[in-house]
DNA sequence: GGGATGACGCTTC
DNA sequence: GGAAGCGCCATCC
């Protein structure tokens, strides 16, 4: 496998992987945690460019206010996912930071 | 080096 | 609630 773009992608991806199942965080709080406060879109990168054959759970990263940035089928799929493990969605199809957000 | 791009985020209208 | 504008910053051309 090639190296990462970014080093930092090393500990983005292992943030992710922290987030227990049926819990939720966004990009800006990942972004938080490995150091990077304001970086949100190097996160959005990072789930873009995840390495092949990985266990990261990319979708337990939402955008800001528990809001699925994806388009289309991918965006449907992460929502099925997340709602396998219990995750409720608002009528207005956004996740309830409050009860669901996950802090470390 | 300059300009465009993007799984983002916040403020404003 | 939705669209638009701006800030942000790594990466690519």
């Amino acid at each position: 496998l090639s190296a990462p773009t970014n080093p930092r992608f090393e500990l983005i991806w292992a943030a992710v992987t922290e987030i227990p199942p049926g819990r939720v965080a966004s990009y800006g709080q990942v972004a938080e945690w490995v150091g990077l406060p304001g970086r949100a879109r190097l996160v959005g990168k990072a789930m873009k460019e995840l390495p092949e054959r990985s266990t990261i759970p990319w979708y337990r990263v939402l955008g800001a206010g528990g809001r699925i940035s994806l388009e289309g089928e991918a965006g449907r799929l992460q929502r099925e996912l997340l709602e396998a493990e219990g995750v409720r969605f608002t009528p207005a199809g956004r996740v309830d930071l409050e009860t669901s957000g996950w802090k470390p």
